[in-house]
DNA sequence: CGATAATTTGACCGGTTGGTAAACATTACA
DNA sequence: TGTAATGTTTACCAACCGGTCAAATTATCG
């Protein structure tokens, strides 16, 4: 047989799951530096530690690995909006959900890359994946936000544009660090600018979002 | 004579003008949505009208072109934050600042993702630009907040996560409006979108810059 | 008009890129 | 161990891409 990827409905061998996820490691860091277009076979398959023809025995295009990528980073990057609780304190579970943002911006910048390039460029490949999956996410937690806010329980206010506006400044780190790095300054060493962030997002939010009259 | 660029040093002829103008207009089109290495010079030429050499002649090179347009788009994208007021009122300036950012994101959707592009990949065309006179404007606006903190018109908060929050928010739906769109339904031809957002990131702001105890 | 400079085009080139063919090597397993 | 399936490599290809060249066309101006 010559046809690796159809054993996809056999189980699979150790040394498949040890290539693909190594193919999958790479292809993170390539394309998440230069985009779809602008990363090579090549270029991932030397990243990989293997041959261009042995790369592609594994995933039989460019396209995909892409795909593949895609579709398994999603999910977990949605998971600090899933773990937002609806029968928790409103303000507490908003302030952790920008935090658990916020640290996945720092530990993990380059799936945040992935994604901001992806639909930077028009999301020609997922575009079914945010109208299904990731719209039905954001449709369940915003109704839990507008629940808080009937409530009283914090301030009246348009729930997508709130999620919408902690996504960017979050992933504002990652996607913008050669930016924010050039503002702020030479000491690019340490985490620092995390730190600042953090403070400044729950200023900015918490208060944004307290109850100014708590009589409820 | 073959060189018309070195016409730079002359005065340029009309068509210079016309083609150039036309050129750049078509490479803002096509680098906005493919990004530097993903759009090819064959494709800025079929959308420019013209044809591949004669494009060539009046950039020299694909880089020349991205440069050229860079440059001129860096300019006129920092003019909201230029007008940022000292001697303004600093919530209403700071108001004002927040609109003026949404509507370029509105009307100007392709700069941004010229933008987003470029730093997103690392900035490798841009780095002097970031750390020169972009950094120079942020640091001279980022002590006019500061000094309004200091006097207690607005809250205690740090400027440069202040700005770098307002340019995430607004620019998030320049950049990421597919997205956006996937997740607010299907009613994408108006612009509710952006009014929206201009009466959210009002709130969200405002509310989290008002000083609590307005004793100074 | 005539001539000189500016502009435009079709044909082409070398390097890169995604992908293939087939021989060779290794592993799994009866 | 033998052998069939799986994994790896070398050599290669066709398409694409940025860029050149020389010839043709058009604008400029005395």
């Amino acid at each position: 047989m010559v046809l690796p990827r159809a054993a996809r409905t056999q189980r699979r061998t150790r040394i498949q799951e040890e290539k693909e996820e190594r193919i999958l490691e790479a292809a993170l860091e390539v394309f998440s530096l230069h985009g779809y277009r602008g990363a090579t076979v090549d270029q991932i398959a030397e990243v990989a530690g293997m041959s261009k023809p042995n790369l592609l025995y594994y995933f039989r295009t460019k396209e995909a690995m892409h795909r593949a990528l895609i579709t398994r980073v999603l999910d977990t990057w949605l998971d600090p909006l899933r773990e937002l609780d609806a029968l928790g304190n409103p303000v507490a579970e908003i302030r952790s959900y920008i935090r658990r943002k916020l640290e996945m911006a720092r530990d993990f910048p380059r799936e945040s890359r992935l994604f901001a390039n992806e639909i930077l460029q028009g999301a020609p490949n997922i575009e079914d994946e945010l109208k299904g999956p990731l719209k039905a996410l954001v449709d369940e937690k915003a109704a839990v936000i507008r629940s808080w806010a009937k409530a009283g329980k914090i301030a009246k206010c348009d729930p997508y544009h709130l999620i919408f506006s902690i996504w960017s400044t979050t992933q504002h780190y990652a996607d913008f660090d050669v930016q924010v790095r050039a503002v702020l300054g030479q000491d690019n060493a340490g985490d620092g600018r995390f730190e600042d962030a953090a403070r400044f997002l729950e200023q900015l939010f918490i208060t944004g979002l307290e109850v100014k009259d708590p009589a409820s």
